[in-house]
DNA sequence: GAGTGGTCTAGACCACCCG
DNA sequence: GGGTGGTCTAGACCACTCG
């Protein structure tokens, strides 16, 4: 009975109470990525509950994606590792039908800067560092990214050595700046290329786009990142499942 | 002890074993839509397993969707009423940005055939019922349908009332043909109108178009349908939550 | 071999729904 | 009031991981 599970509302259940206990010591940075929690025969003695409504709060967490179990050795946050790559939607296949090659990261600008309009409606503050990325395929570029990140969580983004970066961000923004990106929301629409970005992609002015704009939010529910990347539409393709 | 648990692999828990079973006694159809499945406690006694096994096995079903508990009265087979409108492929926003009106459909033609290539690859027949439609909002027309349900599970459609048609599909394959939709794929990509599809939309030839090609599955994983719907892209909007 | 999560038991009491 | 699902207990044994 160590822990007083902070400010819940007693009337909730207690499996509730120890999933928002354990949500918020897991955001407050308690465990590292590769630091199990406490066991849940631990965490059943310290809040005086039994196994099984443990393994219910667990299970909620789980289910969430902010745990992932590992039988016989703990259970662990879960890195962020879903599926978010913008690449979902373009598909790109060689003459064969295999999917092409991995995708590459071409980094044009990284700079700290005042948020545009929309990225600062999305994020709740101006104060940003704002990338430039176009993402190929095959050699061949797919994406024209435009991103804004909070200045406020991710101080001395600007200075990291180019060589930190890989294709993928959201690693980087666990491992070097703490920051869990837990989910996002992918907005989808059509336009058309104006001369930048039609140069960038190697099209036309006027070319059909496929444009993606992104909210990112912090496991404690802030956006910390808004982007718009632009893509030819006629290699747009995107399979949603639903059911 | 009642229940044999049909042909489960023995060495799978006792929880998945029901749970298959379950799934299997649904697609056979043993419970109608407003008939309550066996108690909890009876189940247990049935298969004799305790009741936390049972729950387990049940919550797996509620998970995906095929049951909903309702605390007091019972566990229900859910109702086929997942969100699978294309309608929210297509933001229709009226001038004050309030979400516009109803959706309304025109029936077109409705009629046995013969299924195009891509329709019997998804179905596995070409024996189908082929079914085209004019989707509206407002009376702008939006959506352009043509659809393939196979003709040995909807056996009589072509000859319903045209009054039998609301603007939704779904819950007149189940009430009238008991084909519970259990999930879809829906691909998205863009292309461009053609006459016929630019004459039905108010569009112009070669005008931008978002095309959604969908395949749904009965609860026993068969595909019962299969659509390809096209609508103006300058409409187009989509919003995917991932994490 | 010690510790972990995975499965399972055989109950208990509660809140809720409905006839 | 009787039956249902919702929560919870206090254990058990197993399969797995890792030092």
């Amino acid at each position: 009975m160590a822990h007083r599970i902070p400010s819940a509302d007693e009337r909730l259940p207690a499996y509730a109470r120890l999933r928002d206990a354990l949500a918020s010591r897991i955001a407050s940075g308690e465990w590292g990525p590769n630091h199990p929690i406490p066991s849940e025969a631990r965490l059943a003695r310290e809040y005086g509950i039994s196994i099984g409504t443990v393994r219910k709060a667990v299970d909620g967490l789980v289910a969430e994606g902010l745990l992932e179990r590992r039988q016989g050795s703990g259970t662990y946050l879960r890195r962020p590792s879903f599926d978010a790559t913008l690449f979902r939607f373009f598909q790109v296949r060689g003459p064969d039908g295999a999917p092409s090659s991995i995708p590459t990261s071409e980094l044009i600008l990284r700079a700290r800067t005042k948020a545009p309009k929309e990225a600062e409606a999305a994020l709740g503050t101006d104060d940003v560092i704002g990338i430039i990325r176009l993402r190929s395929l095959s050699d061949e570029p797919v994406l024209f990214e435009e991103l804004y990140i909070r200045a406020d969580r991710f101080a001395g983004f600007e200075s990291l050595p180019d060589s930190a970066f890989g294709p993928l961000l959201y690693p980087l923004y666990f491992d070097r700046f703490g920051v869990l990106v837990k989910r996002a929301t992918d907005d989808l629409s059509f336009g058309r290329a104006d001369e930048q970005v039609a140069a960038r992609l190697k099209l036309k002015p006027g070319d059909p786009l496929a444009i993606i704009r992104r909210t990112a939010f912090d496991i404690d529910g802030t956006p910390v990142e808004w982007r718009i990347a632009r893509g030819s539409a006629a290699q747009f393709h995107y399979r949603s499942e639903i059911g």
